[in-house]
DNA sequence: CAAGAATGTCACGTTTACTTGACTTTCCGA
DNA sequence: TCGGAAAGTCAAGTAAACGTGACATTCTTG
């Protein structure tokens, strides 16, 4: 599962902290999703399409990784 | 979180167990989400999307059940 | 009504999402 | 160049997603 989260973040300047804190994660939980370690919960992609004010299908991609 | 998954499978006349088999997962698991027992993973919930040609927010809502 | 199909549920086991804490490495500005 | 901030990572633990098997209940349909 491809996903967008670094891009978006980049584009606002976050650090992977910030973003946690605005999705009430760890910090090294965004970047094990950033890096690919493992996918979000449904709940999750819900809250971080929510904070990008975007669809899940615009962030996630259901398709494996390079 | 709210799903549709049991109006969807109804129309289509599908038994849980159908609805199991076409997305690669125990009948007791759809049983489960349909329930309100847990939330799908996100890569289930692409493929229940996928095969109900929805957005995934066409099918999930980011809401407490009642 | 009877029988089978569909659904609900429970116990137990495995895998994966996520936390916490610690440490190293990389990046960037003074 | 040096120091702090950001990012990467690892180990160990908890919680939630999912599987399997078994059994009870409800829903059809002959």
């Amino acid at each position: 599962m491809k996903n967008r989260l670094r891009v978006l973040r980049a584009e606002r300047s976050w650090s992977q902290a910030d973003l946690a804190d605005k999705l009430g994660v760890a910090r090294q939980s965004v970047n094990a999703i950033e890096t690919g370690k493992f996918d979000p919960s449904l709940p999750l992609a819900f809250r971080i399409a929510r904070l990008f004010s975007l669809k899940v299908e615009d962030i996630f991609d259901d398709e494996v990784r390079d």
